[in-house]
DNA sequence: GCCAACGTTGGC
DNA sequence: GCCAACGTTGGC
């Protein structure tokens, strides 16, 4: 199966690139998806060696800072069945694991962050859904030639 | 801090 | 199944 492309968005208040730049191996687990959709991608259409474009929202500035690679497919999130868990899902049952994660390690933290206005100006760009209006996906697909274009803008 | 967009919940 | 109320996301 080709090689897919994603787009993961996170506050780097809760989690930054520098966060999974100093984990052991440079890798992590993606926990606390809790939208329906962004499970079903993480659940059904990621697989090993897919691209994952790492952005920084609710930030200064807000950019796409890096990519990563998926390094293990998905696997129940833990966090569903932990009360003291923000994302604790008091429904979810553990014989029938509502919420998924990934790993991902990563790959490259760009030289020039690729900023949200960068991508707006970018007529390349114009269909990214990162921009279109009311985007509120945490995780979605990125096609090739946006992702080529995002990686040749950061490095 | 504001607010538009969108998802979820729950009464009916 | 409809829809109002509410909560969250995330840019500005």
């Amino acid at each position: 199966m080709a090689k897919k492309y994603w787009l993961f968005k996170s506050e780097p208040n809760a989690f930054s690139i520098d966060d999974l730049q100093n984990r052991p191996g440079t890798k992590t687990h993606w926990d606390g998806v809790r939208n329906y959709q962004a499970r079903n991608f993480i659940r059904d259409d990621m697989r090993k060696g897919d691209g994952v474009l790492f952005y920084h929202s609710n930030a200064d500035p807000l950019a796409v800072v890096g990519y990563c690679e998926i390094v293990k497919e998905a696997y129940p999130d833990h966090t569903q069945f932990d009360p003291d868990n923000k994302h604790f899902d008091p429904t979810a049952l553990q014989k029938e694991p509502r919420w998924f994660m990934v790993d991902i390690k990563l790959k490259e933290k760009f030289k020039h962050p690729v900023t949200l206005k960068a991508i707006k100006e970018n007529p390349i760009l114009k269909d990214f859904r990162l921009i279109q209006r009311g985007n509120r996906l945490s995780v979605f697909p990125v096609n090739k030639k946006e992702w080529d274009e995002i990686l040749k803008m950061g490095r």
